[in-house]
Parts: C-alpha cells; sequence; structure tokens
DNA sequence: GCCGTTTTCGGCCCGACTGTTTTCAGTCG
C-alpha cells in the first residue's frame, strides 16, 4: 500500500476526530502523521511498528494503526469514525468559512449530505437562520461555491511567479514600500502553491492594504485590516499580505515563510528557552530581542540559517542543530544544461539558435539530445540523422569560442528496457540521456525491472525525467526507487531533475533520497525553444528542496570534470 | 495522541479578521 493511501486514511481520521470536537492536539497527531507517512521516502507498510515508533509523532498508538491500515487495508477506528459522523461533513470542511462547528450543524440541523445540497440550501436562504451563521457567511459560502466548485486546485509556482512578480511590482511603486516580497510556500520553492503570501515592509499599514485592496485584477476582497489583507484575482489565485515595519520585518518574513509544522517546531524551542516568537519578533517577557532580520529567530533557538527551501520539518531542525546542513546548490553554480531539443526533432529552434542562446547565459556546456525514432510524432532521429548532426555539431564547436556542444540523444527506454537506438550510434554519443514516453502504467516490479535495465546499458549516462510525470495531469511510472537510485549509483548513471516547471522530475522528496545513496543529479530544463534555456531556476530550485549541494550536481562542474563523468568515466 | 535538560502528567504555537454576539467563537494561515 502506497504511503499516500495511508496518509489519506489518517488525514480522514484527523478530519473526522475535528467534525467531532475532540481533543485538538490529538487531532493534530493524526494529521501530523499523515504527512510523516506521505513524506516518508520508503514505503511504511514495509516497516515494523518498532521503525515506524521512530518516526516523529509517532507513537506507540499511532504506529499500531499505521500497521493496522498495512495489514488490512483499513482501519476499525475510521469504520467507528464513519458510522458517527456522515462522510458529508468532511466534504463541507472543503468550503472555505465552514469549519468543524459549521459543518458539523448542517449536517445535523438541514441534513445536508452533498455539496450540491448545500447550494441549494444557501440559494434558498436557510443557511442564515441557523446558529452560528448569518447572511454574511451564507453569501460567502454561495461565492465560495461559484468559485471553486470542487477542490482546491494548486497552480504551478512557475505561474504564480508571473503572478506575482507583476503584484510586488505594483506594490513596491507605493511610496512608503520599503519592500517587499513573497513568502509562504512560493519562498519555500514548492512544485506548486495554493495561494501567494505577500510580505510589505512599510510602518504606513492601513495605506498598504488599501492599495492592495485596488490592484485592478482583484476580483473579490476577502479581508481587510492594518497588518493583514486578502484578496481573490481574477485568476481564483488568492493572495494574502502582510505588512509589518522594519523591526519586524524579519520575523515576519520567517514566520509567513513557513511551513506550519517547521515553524511550530522552532517556537517549541523557543518556547523551552522561555521564548516567545510570533511574526512580531522574538520576545523575552514583554521585552523584544529580536525580529529584524531572519536571522534572530535563528539565534534565539541557536540554530545557523535555514535556507527555506529545507524548512518543512523533515530533518532540517535537527541538522542545523548539528551543524550537518548542504551548502545548497545555487542558480549561479549552473555550468551547462544537459537537455534540449533542435528543430531537428520537436524543437522550435534550430541547433545554433540554441547554442547561442546558451552562451548569452553564460554556460560553458550544453548537450543537444534529441529525440529517438520511436517517438514518431516528435520526428525522432535515426543512426543516420544522429551522424549527421554529430557533423554540423562539430562544425558549430570550431566557430564557437566560449561554449562547447556535446553531441547527445534523449533515448526512448522501450517497454523491455531496451534503448531505441544502435549500439554503435550510442557509443558515437558524448552524452546519452534515457527516458520513459509511454507504458507508464507497468505494474511495479516491471517499471523497475524496465528502468533497471536501461542504467545497466554501458553508454547510458544519464536517467531523464525519471519517472515522466506531469503535475496534476500524470501520475507517472512507479517503481522501486530504492533501487532504481542505488543501481544508478552503482552504475555511475546520473538522475535528471527536470526543469520544466510542469515536470520537475525527480520531486524534491525523491531527489533527496536518491542523493543519499550515492546518487549525481542532472539538472537540465528539456528545453524545446531558446527562451525555455531560462526555466533552469526552477530545476535548481527542486533540486535544493531535495537537498542538493553544489558537489551534487553534475552540470555545476567545469567541462573536464563533466566529461569524466560521462559513459561512466570510460573517456 | 505525543512527549520529556522543568514533566511519565500536563502540557501541547500563535495571532488577525469576521461576524455574531452581548463579550467572544469560529475560522484561517
Amino acid at each position: 500500500m502506497p504511503n499516500a493511501e495511508i496518509a489519506r486514511l489518517l488525514r480522514e481520521v484527523a478530519e473526522l476526530l475535528e467534525l467531532e470536537s475532540a481533543n485538538t492536539f490529538r487531532v493534530r497527531a493524526y494529521s501530523n502523521a499523515a504527512r510523516v507517512i506521505e513524506e516518508l521516502p520508503e514505503a511504511a507498510a514495509t516497516l515494523s511498528p518498532e521503525r515506524l515508533h521512530e518516526l516523529p509523532g509517532i507513537g506507540d498508538d499511532l504506529a499500531g494503526k499505521i500497521a493496522e491500515i498495512a495489514a488490512t487495508g483499513s482501519l476499525k477506528l475510521l469504520r467507528d469514525l464513519h458510522r458517527e459522523v456522515p462522510h458529508a461533513a468532511v466534504e463541507l470542511l472543503r468550503v472555505p468559512g465552514i469549519g468543524p462547528k459549521r459543518a458539523r450543524t448542517l449536517v445535523d440541523t438541514l441534513g445536508i449530505r452533498s455539496m450540491a445540497g448545500l447550494a441549494r440550501a444557501a440559494k434558498s436562504g436557510k443557511l442564515k437562520a441557523l446558529p452560528g451563521f448569518g447572511a454574511a457567511i451564507e453569501k460567502k459560502i454561495i461565492s465560495e461555491l461559484a468559485v471553486h466548485s470542487g477542490e482546491e486546485k494548486r497552480i504551478l509556482r512557475a505561474t504564480a511567479a508571473q503572478y506575482g512578480e507583476a503584484l510586488l511590482e505594483y506594490m513596491r511603486a507605493l511610496p512608503g514600500v520599503r519592500r517587499a516580497e513573497l513568502a509562504g510556500s512560493f519562498r519555500r520553492g514548492r512544485e506548486t502553491v495554493g495561494d501567494l503570501d505577500l510580505l510589505v515592509e512599510s510602518s504606513l499599514g492601513v495605506e498598504v492594504s488599501e492599495r492592495f485592496v485596488k490592484y485592478p485584477e482583484v476580483r473579490a476582497v476577502l479581508a481587510k485590516g492594518p497588518t493583514r489583507a486578502s484578496v481573490r484575482l481574477a485568476s481564483g489565485l488568492q493572495v494574502d499580505l502582510r505588512v509589518l515595519p522594519a523591526e519586524s520585518y524579519g520575523a515576519g518574513l520567517y514566520y509567513f515563510t513557513g511551513s506550519k509544522a517547521h515553524n511550530i517546531a522552532v517556537r517549541k524551542m523557543g518556547q523551552q528557552r522561555g521564548l516567545k516568537i510570533n511574526e512580531y519578533g522574538v520576545f523575552k517577557g514583554k521585552r523584544s530581542i529580536g525580529g529584524r532580520r531572519e536571522q534572530d529567530v535563528f539565534d534565539a533557538v541557536g540554530l545557523p540559517w535555514i535556507p527555506p527551501e529545507l524548512r518543512e520539518d523533515r530533518g532540517e531542525i535537527e541538522a542545523a542543530g548539528r551543524g550537518k546542513l548542504p551548502k545548497l546548490v545555487e542558480y549561479g553554480d549552473m555550468r551547462g544544461d544537459l537537455q534540449m531539443h533542435s528543430t531537428d526533432s520537436d524543437g522550435r529552434d534550430s541547433l545554433d539558435a540554441m547554442a547561442e542562446a546558451a552562451q548569452e547565459l553564460g554556460y560553458e556546456y550544453i548537450a543537444i539530445t534529441d529525440h529517438t525514432p520511436m517517438l514518431r510524432i516528435v520526428n525522432g532521429l535515426d543512426r543516420a540523422r544522429f551522424l549527421l548532426q554529430r557533423k554540423r555539431v562539430d562544425r558549430l564547436n570550431a566557430r564557437l569560442r566560449k561554449l562547447t556542444v556535446l553531441a547527445g540523444a534523449e533515448v526512448d527506454i522501450r517497454a523491455d528496457g531496451s534503448l531505441d537506438l544502435d549500439d554503435e550510434t550510442l557509443e558515437s554519443l558524448d552524452i546519452v540521456l534515457v527516458s520513459l514516453h509511454s507504458k507508464f502504467d507497468l505494474p511495479k516490479a516491471g517499471q523497475t525491472e524496465r528502468i533497471l535495465r536501461a542504467i545497466r546499458h554501458p553508454a547510458v549516462d544519464i536517467v531523464a525525467h525519471p519517472t515522466g510525470r506531469l503535475i496534476g495531469q500524470r501520475r507517472g511510472a512507479g517503481f522501486d526507487l530504492e533501487r532504481v537510485a542505488g543501481a544508478a549509483a552503482d552504475h555511475g548513471v546520473m538522475l535528471e531533475v527536470n526543469a520544466q516547471p510542469t515536470r520537475l522530475d525527480l520531486d524534491d522528496i525523491s531527489c533527496r533520497a536518491a542523493i543519499a545513496l550515492g546518487v549525481t543529479i542532472a539538472i537540465s530544463t528539456d528545453a524545446h525553444s531558446r527562451d525555455e534555456l531560462r526555466n533552469m531556476r526552477w530545476g535548481v530550485d527542486q533540486a535544493r528542496r531535495g537537498w542538493a549541494a553544489k558537489g551534487d550536481v553534475a552540470n555545476t562542474r567545469p567541462l573536464k570534470a563533466l566529461l569524466k563523468l560521462l559513459h561512466k568515466g570510460r573517456r
């Protein structure tokens, strides 16, 4: 049973307990356990209760519950709860403005069983008479139902960046705004974001708030006060504003960057030292002892500054305490891009244009990696065309002064794990990427064998976008990451963190697990046009979330050192 | 339900905004 399913059941328990008005700390224990299991790189179902018990926030009881789910596929507690609390109430919690109390009221007094039922009741004006409701809340629910019509949608980080950067520019234009930046999951570099958190340094709270809600793209003002405001943009994206004075800006930036779990853990440390940490600063009694800089918060609990990408309560606090934080790779470390396409297959710009654009970015080298014949739809190259392309690459290199172009290929891995190009041609290339483009739904064992066979092929250098997932669209291949990464490390094969905003594949957790197993990572854009070469930043951020240091990433190396990694060091 | 350099019991992060309420509960982040 996948971790995601165990996590889903635990989260459902938490929600049902919440609806029963159970002890909030008991509720939190279940939702915390759900998060811990979800983020575990190994399969929780295969762990003994003793091993489960070692995980943070998992005690005797939860270890037993998880083992029960793994063994039986369900949970007695959950079945019992379902008898007491109608499932419909859980669905109602998804509507902003409806929490456990109101959800319970809706189900118990009006017998609402679905979102459609909620919409009918709201439109016929039955809600406003209920205790704890009112005309304003009824109206809010009607408007939220019109917007959402279902579950919360997260948008790609690169998309959110476009909205966020435009809004930042607008806010910075207001006199009295000294700083403005995006915090929240955007700053942590998460691949998708649910909303934007905009932090502004200014002593003029009300004026900042006023300007914010007048942003031309605002469709609805959800809340407005002197220190906080929330709006929904025309696109549906929610943006939360926080205004802070200079002496609190660092503490506020820290606070609103999150994650929630990370913040709670750090605040607890502060509490143990007799300190109170909130968005306004660090306090000893009533006296502020810091808050101007983000570092003030870390100083207060005796930790070095932790990069936002690591703030997920996944062991970064312990690592920081022991001085074992990785020095994360940075965009400026990147010396080249190891996957891109040209007009020879499905790219939109020529070989020369791609090289020219890479040179403008200051790269030392790039790899041209067009597709192989099996992908007919993208005009994949056969042996003859690869040999011709090689000659053009050689001529191009003779002309270029600062950039070296490696002749490569992105070779399709067939269903049986064999490669879609003959060995002789593969050996003639400077760099060989392999990737899945079909049969993503093979059973796990078969999928694992398929990729392992490709990794063992002597010509292979990199497994590109290893799972083939498309965020929000396609789950991607399921394989045993531990075995694949272990084999990759053994055979000197790299795994890619693909920088396309919809791929970002490997994901953060897999990237970290692979690095821990000794794998070298390649961060590549898979650009299909010269503009897409700029996607590198998203890939770097994803690798940073995967705890990648500069040394873990192949294409931070100078060309000479990179070449030693290729063809398994045989050249 | 978890957890321990105050604790095996008694705590558990913290504050803003809204609307309903008659001084504060509910919700959110």
